[in-house]
RNA sequence: GGGCUCGUGGUCUAGUCGGUUAUGACGUCGCCUUCACACGGCGGAGGUCCUGAGUUCGAAUCUCAGCGGGCCCA
């Protein structure tokens, strides 16, 4: 190895696709088969195949990819998988925008065939994006939900559970998007803040107020509070509704609140969810006034084929011109959004497939479960214990897992697959036997299923659940976004309990989300979008993947900021140098020379670096196990740029530069076992980069390399206390050359230190100065200057008095302190009271004043450095 | 409206089971092209630790209230 052949400059853009054509990805292969190894399996999240892998996808990547580095080092048999979640509305909008088409406009299979090319393409994009980030992808180990050999599974799962009583049918409200005509979950409804107006309406008996007059068709009911003294003669009775006619009960409701409004709220199927629990409570009759496309029913009588905005418009007119109206105000309400394409969500009752929830199973799987960060479990147990309703599974659109379900045409039974026929879609296939009445005529189902049920199995997946392997449940770790606690988390451990009555995951590691570099969350409309690629192009993959580690703290939202970035290169520049300076020292130092080396030739500085180093192995071991990167990496990169550069390499260079031979190699030992470590430190957060190291040090890939072990005996604070000295004092003397504007490597006449037993030989080459230890006191004077209470000792002592000693302390002469201490017994007046104190309780620090001598006095940490100019 | 989280030099942040000198990065200013690195080195300036009250000998740190940001939800 020749100094020249290692470029001055770290060049990324050569360095890293070199790595990604020359890396054999099998080396990232889980073991199936009899491993010696514990498993550490990684229920990836499957992103939605958009064709972009956003920042968010790459931030979640980085952290998983630093973790499967990480665990591989230190001897896991690791499955980072990599799934595809293809399923859903996303694509279908996309397809039909793209097409300029509705889904009703071609048939089925067109349609779904649109969707599935669409979809390949997508995932090819996006797995470019990942393999020139680096991420240690288990190939091998693909699942794509919209294929067979995924979706077989999706649907034994419903076969499952259907004959396990965890999944019925059934009318019953539910949120419906309008546009996409289609139910969702609660999951998938979002809120945005907006104004509408409240009317107030005269009812033959009483007046309400309301929002939604339009409803007015669907009243089925109007509540007041039981306590409300102004409505206490109507109760039970009837009350005819306006423009509508029909006489609805006037109940009582301890809901109502009845400094609201008029304190009288009409009740409809439904205009929200407390419409649906009064609704449920006080068995109220059902009148379907919106249908599933958002018009008006036949319910709505005149107003017939009318849009609910419509409607509300012209029902307001005719409540106005008949005088039912008589005040308006402005309210500040939240309306319900579909997620996908922010259309208002309506409440209707539609027969559905629901899921039960088991609400105390969930939780105390929940428990059972490491959540890093702790408190992250927070927010999967609010969102359990506010759960009102079953998870409506059944989605009114195409591209979908199919329900394996068949409705008898004779007596209406549900003939539900055998497993043995899946995958199968009804549409298609009929039922290979005849129902129970003997009919073989039957009707499809026509819903397909949430997309969630694909997504909610990929740990079930991953461990081999229905295959002919064993099941390997549960995973090790989840890494997610902490926006789909409530939707993926909550579904997988629900799923996983219903099927395997096992925890899905050991640990769940949440990431924060990726802010924009104004602090705001990132979106197309703040236009404060970046994508990865960016990055890539001007930077490096592994630049963006360090912004990934140092961003934030595990959980926390992390914004992008080129600065960041920016940084992160010139350590890999910084790191490069340190390398290139340390190869070109180890042009006749290997292997084995490390492996013969007798450690008992290391120099105080040496031993110091050392120490430090196998500290660095410590932490940086027990944070990588706590998924703490932030601080692993910026103690990796202070350690390098620190410790080892602006301050070993500085007092070495004289020992390196120099003939003696024992000095040297000690050194050059060092150098190597240093080098050596920090490319394996590095590996899972810089892969290019560390290889790039390791390839002139070791033949393999560092990535099949075990993590570094600690070397307790190299871990000594005497060795550190004595280096420390050693380096404090030279960064003094630099101090001090820069203050009286000597040149750096200029020489000195000559360094005296006193009464310390240090090496002194790296001193003298780093400050090209000739350095004497002298004994005894120096011939100079000792000024005491100040009196430093300690008030760990005083504090706790003398309490409410503590104060008053402090102040008399500080106001008398040090001087005269430093005498008293020097006696055994320090003496002060407190409110006319004398106090005696140890001589312990204070510190004194003192000056060196020089005599006559022309010289200048440094004091480092309690050791007298004398400069002879 | 509820839950979670955060508020520290110009910007971003470490520290937070109480202890007097508050960490680092970016930016900024000065010096230095010294044989790994100018994408560098050395040195400096810059802070009411959001506000108020309380607990305490002592609060960035604990308690309460308020203000403000972010996220998740209703």
């Amino acid at each position: 190895m020749t100094e020249s052949e290692i470029p001055k400059e770290y060049n990324p853009h050569e360095v890293e696709p070199k790595w990604m054509e020359q890396w054999n990805l099998s080396m990232y292969h889980f073991n199936w088969g009899e491993d010696s190894r514990p498993q550490y399996i990684i229920d990836t999240p499957p992103p939605y195949p958009t064709g972009n892998f956003h920042i968010g996808n790459a931030l979640n990547w980085c952290y998983i990819d630093f973790v499967a580095r990480y665990k591989r080092m230190r001897g896991y048999n690791v499955m980072f998988p990599q799934g595809w979640d293809c399923h859903g509305l996303p694509t279908e909008v996309k397809v039909e925008e793209i097409n300029g088409i509705t889904k009703n406009q071609v048939p089925r299979a067109e349609f779904r065939k649109m969707c599935r090319e669409l979809t390949v393409g997508n995932i090819e994009k996006m797995r470019q994006t990942m393999l020139r980030l680096g991420f240690s992808v288990d190939w091998s180990n693909e699942f794509v939900t919209m294929e067979p050999e995924y979706f077989v599974k999706t649907q034994k799962s419903f076969v499952k559970m259907y004959n396990g009583g965890h999944i019925y049918h059934e009318e019953h409200p539910v949120n419906w998007c309008p546009r996409c005509e289609t139910a969702i979950a609660f999951a998938e409804v979002e809120y945005e803040a907006g104004q509408t107006k409240l009317n107030f309406v005269h009812f033959d008996k009483v007046d309400i107020a309301t929002t939604r007059p339009e409803l007015m068709a669907a009243c089925v009911a109007v509540a007041v509070h039981p306590e409300d003294e102004r409505y206490k003669e109507f109760v039970g009775k009837t009350i005819k509704v306006p423009l509508f006619g029909q006489e609805v009960p006037l109940i009582t409701d301890d809901a109502v609140e009845s400094g609201f409004g008029t304190g009288a709220v009409m009740i409809c199927t439904f205009g929200d969810k407390q419409d649906v629990r009064w609704w449920t409570k006080h068995h109220l009759p059902l009148i379907k006034a919106i249908d599933k496309e958002g018009k008006m029913t036949k319910a709505a009588g005149k107003y017939e084929g009318l849009g609910l905005k419509e409607c509300r418009q012209v029902v307001i007119e005719d409540l106005k011109s008949e005088g039912f109206i008589y005040d308006q105000k402005p309210l500040d309400q939240n309306v319900g959004l579909c997620w996908r394409c922010s259309t208002p969500i309506e409440i209707l009752s539609e027969p559905q497939w629901f899921v039960r929830i088991n609400q105390k199973g969930i939780l105390e799987k929940a428990n059972e479960i490491e959540w890093v960060p702790e408190y992250m479990k927070v927010r999967l147990e609010n969102w359990t214990g506010t759960m009102e309703w079953d998870w409506c599974i059944s989605r009114q659109r195409i591209f979908a897992t199919p329900i394996p379900i068949w409705y008898c045409k004779q007596c209406g039974e549900v003939m539900i697959a055998e497993e043995s026929w899946l995958p199968i879609d009804p549409n298609e296939n009929v039922p290979k036997r005849a129902c129970t009445c003997g009919s073989t005529e039957f009707e499809p189902e026509t819903d397909v299923l949430d997309t969630w049920m694909d997504s909610s199995i990929t740990a079930l997946h991953v461990s081999g659940w229905e295959s002919d392997r064993e099941l390997r449940l549960p995973t090790q770790i989840r890494p997610q976004g902490h926006d789909i606690i409530r939707t993926w988390a909550f579904y997988t451990i629900l799923r996983s309990l219903a099927l395997e009555g096992k925890r899905p995951w050991d640990s769940i590691m949440v990431n924060g989300m990726v802010l924009g570099p104004d602090g705001h969350k990132m979106s197309k409309s703040l236009g404060n979008v970046i994508s990865p690629e960016e990055v890539l192009k001007d930077y490096s993959a592994d630049a963006f993947r360090q912004w990934g580690a140092v961003g934030g703290s595990t959980g926390s939202d992390v914004m992008f900021r080129w600065k960041d970035v920016v940084s992160a290169s010139r350590f890999l520049q910084k790191m490069w140098s340190i390398y290139r300076f340390s190869m070109s020292h180890l042009k006749e130092f290997g292997p084995e020379d490390a492996e013969n080396f007798p450690t008992e030739n290391l120099l105080t500085i040496d031993r110091w670096l050392l120490s430090k180093l196998n500290r660095l192995v410590q932490s940086s071991t027990e944070e990588m196990d706590g998924y703490q990167f932030d601080s692993t990496f910026k103690a990796i990169r202070g350690f390098a740029w620190e410790v080892l550069a602006d301050n070993y390499l500085e007092l070495v260079k004289g020992r390196l530069y120099g003939d003696e031979p024992e000095g040297k190699k000690a050194a050059q030992y060092v150098l190597y076992r240093t080098t050596d470590t920090l490319s394996h430190l590095l590996a899972p957060f810089v892969p290019f980069f560390a290889e790039e190291l390791y390839s002139r040090l070791g033949r393999e890939s560092v990535h099949t390399q075990p993590w570094p072990e600690v070397d307790e005996s190299l871990i000594s604070e005497e060795f550190e206390a004595a280096g420390e000295l050693i380096k404090d004092i030279t960064s003094e003397v630099r101090r001090y050359k820069s203050d009286h504007k000597i040149a750096l490597n200029a020489p000195l006449k000559k360094i005296e230190i006193y009464n310390a037993d240090i090496d002194t030989g790296d001193i003298t080459g780093a400050t090209n100065t000739e350095v004497e230890l002298m004994e005894g006191a120096p011939s100079f004077e000792h000024v005491p200057v100040e009196v430093k209470p300690d008030m760990g000792i005083l504090g706790p002592r003398f309490r409410k008095e503590a104060g008053a000693i402090v102040k008399a302390l500080k106001a008398a002469d040090p001087a005269v302190i430093e005498e008293q201490a020097a006696s055994g017994k320090i003496a002060v007046d407190v409110n006319g009271e004398t106090i005696e104190l140890e001589p312990e309780t204070v510190e004194i620090r003192k000056e060196v004043i020089s005599g006559g001598r022309e010289v200048d006095v440094l004091d480092v940490t309690g050791v007298v450095v004398v400069i002879v100019r």
